[in-house]
RNA sequence: GCCCGCUUGGCUCAGUGGUAGAGCACUCGCUUCACACGCGAGGGGUCAAUGGUUCGAAUCCAUUAGCGGGCACCA
């Protein structure tokens, strides 16, 4: 006899089993061994090499998990390709601060020496996420680890730009920019956070040239007057329709600036006068493009006013200036008002400073004809596919179809330097390498371009590049295009789009059939968590509180909603784990002679042990179905509810009388081997959800593994991740079995019904007594055994219609069987009156309903006959049963 | 401003054109030889509001309210 605990301790089947499974290669596709095997392939969302866990991480982690796992056992080359993104703006300023902490600027190491502290910095500190991926069971390869800065991804990042370059697609030009003053940087507008905020409008009067009257513009930011080269109006106002053309003298500087009417304005706002600063205001700078206005820098890359903004101003802070601009202007009379007003200010999404736009020269790519491709093939052949599709489609549609340039270059050192370099007259020289370019110019004088990538640049070539691209591997060409792509919602533009442009640019080829967006976990007060709110839980914890396999069946429940977190959710996944432990713990204790059993299912079965197998495959039917549609949440219900509802409070308890009979007992083998089958299946079933106790406990089955394995790794050591995934077989799905249990079970629940409402003492032994027709008749006569234990009966009778005793409760069931549990001197007959009329009652409101319904003419033409058909019979078994019930109520009389 | 999602029992959430579901919580009873992280039996919802389509609507459509999210060049 094999005996474990009575409680699932998670810890130790945690450290027993990732090591293992890691070093025998389970997790690489090489463990297939089937040439012809279908491929299923995920490339990871790379975290950040500065990242840890968060639930989110763990969320995506899971379903790509599961569905790794899922896709292995049924026998796909299945790869989850693990990896870390160099996170350039973060890097940097961690390893800054380390710096500071020194007393050294990055400066002062220079460019070469800070980069060799950053690699530092990743070995000592970085990828902290990679152990924690670890710890999730996340069964990937590690075997294809891939970080960005990898000299071959960082060589495809060389290959993309010189390809978009030398097709027109990159380009070097001087615009207004996101400039971060704190990181030193441009950034993209996907990396700009616009957030509401309290402030004022002042109004400025500009006066007229020559004339005694003013315009007076309205603006939130009073410093940029200084680089002020234009007023704008709209032309079809008739307030300013004469002043168009005419001449401005601005104030504090004595420039003379024109009047200029451009549809941009609204005439509603403000004043209906804008002040027009084409180097400080991205609209402003369009419409000083459109007027050919001046630009004129008043503000630096550190937010200080230059010298261009004159002497009084030039080194001032921003917000000081502007307290000095607004103090002038009152000075000369020249302040009109100011007035509270809420406006959403850009601010940069790391560092949270506000961000100053300013004229630039960068690295920008155009977008158009990328985005065409991805259009193209989303229209016309609907790839990828979104699920949930609602809304994620048009989001995504939508986003393409506004798309601007993209600033790509960043004022960093952590990252990958632009592959461009200048000649000593300023040609620009974009190359593969440093020898190339040296080609390519025909001199060795070359400096390279100081700036490197945005982030997002290398992350939009991960499904290719991690596979070798630009060669032509193996790999790439196994594993691309990948299956999947799972991925939080938050970085559909930032990434998923980024990558279906670049894999239809450089692949011709999409880089993943769908895309799965899952949901989001959000505290219990149902805000999302985040560090700064510090409102964040850790999985980690939840591991350690209460399982991984726990904490990963609540986090794929989650699916494509947003869920509030909610820890007895966990407790409950808790318990399942628990309740599956004991369910194979009772397995486990009664497995002797089962061994022995070579195929446990032969010859005729029982019908506990058909309808078993029914639910058994109609189940796995169920899970493949729902997993093929990436419905979690719905595998999960289905699986927790067969294995608690079905295998454990009905098959556990009809086979125990067998399964725990006398050793000399012709059937206890063979029924132990049937019931540790069951539960064999479904801890295979179970086991992409909840890999650590699956493997624990399949492994300690006294059955035969190699067999179970997935003929693609029949030569691997047994392990549940390589055995063969249920399909689900037809021929063992039994609908009369199911049905024929399905009235013991109600059955049995009539009669626990009576003896809790008669309060009949748990220990007290009853007598049933069953009128059935010949049909149920059979069916209680040969599961009469499992409904005495059941019920906790001495005896059970099953008769055809014989007189019950009049001292009983008693009941009607569908199918017209009655039965009666005789109670001799116990029984209150008012009181059993009064339980028969609420039954009676409660079949009468149905039944009036199908009446009513069933004499609806338009109900019985227009619905399908199935359905009429079926209520119908249902008011048959209604009437059946009612007259049951008069017949024992006249009997109480 | 535009677009989208959500609103189902006390709580957290499934679900679906045809008799309202789960887990937790709650009530009653149980040391029944796997499990009290358990077993058995219960109570509890006119599925946000209004109108429409339909033989039939919680499920489809429209409007409204509340909550949440995304996008946007209104100084």
């Amino acid at each position: 006899m094999i005996e474990i605990p009575k409680t699932y301790d998670p810890t130790e089947a945690e450290q027993n089993h990732y090591a293992r499974w890691e070093e025998r290669g389970y997790f690489a596709p090489e463990i297939n061994k089937d040439p012809s095997a279908p491929v299923f392939s995920i490339v990871i969302p790379p975290p950040n090499v500065t990242g840890s866990l968060h639930m989110g991480h763990a969320l995506q982690h899971t379903m790509m998990d599961v569905l790794t796992r899922y896709k292995r056992m049924s026998g796909f080359r299945a790869l989850w390709l693990p990896g870390m993104d160099h996170a350039g703006i973060s890097t940097q300023l961690m390893v800054t601060r380390q710096l500071k902490k020194e007393g050294l600027s990055r400066h002062d190491l220079g460019r070469e020496k800070f980069q060799e502290r950053v690699w530092q910095w990743k070995q000592e500190y970085g990828g902290q996420i990679l152990k924690q991926i670890r710890r999730e069971g996340a069964s990937v390869d590690w075997s294809r680890e891939r970080f960005t800065m990898d000299e071959s991804l960082s060589r495809a990042v060389r290959e993309a730009f010189v390809r978009l370059y030398d097709d027109g697609l990159i380009y070097r030009g001087n615009r207004i920019v996101n400039w971060c003053p704190n990181d030193q940087t441009v950034l993209s507008d996907l990396e700009v956070l616009r957030e509401p905020q309290k402030g004022k409008l002042y109004y400025l009067r500009y006066p007229l040239k020559g004339r005694s009257d003013s315009i007076t513009v309205a603006t939130t930011r009073p410093e940029t007057m200084l680089g002020d080269t234009a007023v704008a109006v709209n032309p079809n106002d008739e307030r300013y329709r004469e002043l168009v053309g005419e001449t401005l003298v601005l104030p504090l500087m004595n420039r003379e600036i024109p009047i200029v009417a451009d549809d941009f304005v609204e005439s509603e706002f403000g004043t209906g006068a804008v002040k027009v600063t084409p180097a400080h205001d991205p609209n402003d700078y369009e419409m000083g493009v459109r007027h050919n206005l001046e630009q004129i820098a008043v503000i630096d890359q550190f937010a200080r006013m230059t010298e261009a903004a004159g002497p009084e101003f030039a080194g001032l802070d921003r917000y000081k200036a502007r307290e000095l601009v607004v103090e002038k202007f009152a000075e000369l009379g020249l302040l009109e008002k100011v007035v509270d007003y809420e406006f959403s200010i850009s601010k940069c999404e790391r560092c949270k400073t506000v961000i100053e736009p300013l004229t630039s020269t960068q690295w920008f790519c155009r977008m158009d004809s990328l985005r065409d491709l991805a259009l193209a093939k989303l229209r016309g052949e609907g790839k990828p596919r979104f699920v949930p599709q609602v809304p994620y489609e048009k989001v995504y549609a939508d986003w393409l179809e506004n798309l601007r340039d993209w600033t790509i270059s960043r004022q960093l050192w952590w990252g990958h330097q632009i592959p461009a370099w200048y000649t000593s007259d300023g040609e620009i020289i974009v190359a593969r390498s440093l020898e190339e370019a040296r080609e390519k110019a025909g001199t060795d004088k070359l400096t390279q371009d100081e700036d490197v990538l945005d982030t997002w640049f290398s992350s939009a070539l991960w499904p290719f590049s991690t596979l070798g691209w630009p060669d032509e591997t193996e790999d790439l060409k196994t594993f691309y295009p990948t299956s999947v792509l799972v991925t939080a919602r938050d970085i559909i533009f930032l990434w998923v789009s980024r990558m279906m442009m670049s894999g239809l640019k450089f692949i011709n080829q999409e880089p993943f059939a769908d895309v799965y967006v899952t949901g989001t976990v959000l505290d219990k007060h149902g805000q999302r968590m985040s560090k700064t709110k510090g409102n964040g839980i850790d999985p980690l914890e939840v591991f350690a509180k209460y399982g991984v396999d726990a904490t990963r069946l609540t986090l794929a429940s989650v699916g494509s909603t947003d869920t509030r977190w909610s820890e007895r959710q966990v407790e409950s996944y808790r318990n399942f784990a628990n309740k599956i432990w004991n369910a194979a713990r009772f397995c486990l204790m009664n497995s002797e002679g089962a061994e022995a059993v070579a195929s446990p299912f032969d010859g005729d079965l029982p019908l506990h042990d058909r309808w078993i197998l029914s639910r058994l495959n109609k189940t796995a039917r169920e899970v493949n179905e729902k997993l093929g549609q990436y419905d979690f949440h719905g595998a999960v219900q289905t699986l927790y509810h067969f294995f608690w509802d079905d295998f454990c409070d009905w098959y556990i308890e009809l086979s125990k009388a067998t399964v725990t009979a006398e050793a000399d007992s012709p059937a206890r083998g063979v029924a132990r081997a049937r019931l540790i089958s069951v539960l064999e299946q479904s801890l295979r079933l179970l086991h992409p959800f909840m890999p650590y106790l699956t493997e624990e406990l399949w492994l300690k089955l006294p059955v035969e593994h190699a067999p179970l394995l997935h003929r693609a790794y029949a030569e691997a050591e047994p392990t549940i991740m390589l055995a063969s995934f249920p399909q689900g077989d037809h021929a063992l799905m039994d609908d009369r079995a199911e049905a024929a249990m399905q009235a013991v079970i109600d059955l049995v629940s009539r009669v626990r019904n009576i003896r809790s409402e008669m309060n009949i003492k748990p220990g007290e032994r009853i007598q049933v007594m069953i009128a059935a027709n010949a049909e149920l008749k059979s069916v209680f006569t040969a599961s009469t055994d499992q409904i005495a234990r059941l019920t906790r009966a001495a005896n059970v009778s099953i008769n055809g219609n014989v007189e019950m005793p009049k001292a009983s409760a008693r009941a009607v069931l569908s199918g017209g069987a009655e039965v009666a549990i005789p109670l001799e001197g116990l029984i209150d007959f008012a009181q059993e009156r009064e339980r028969l009329m609420k039954e009676k009652e409660k079949l009468q409101k149905e039944g009036s309903k199908l009446d009513a319904q069933l004499g609806n003419q338009d109900f019985v033409e227009r619905a399908p006959a199935e359905k009429v058909e079926g209520l119908r019979a249902r008011l048959v078994d209604i009437g059946q049963r009612t007259s049951a019930l008069d017949q024992m109520l006249e009997a109480l009389s």
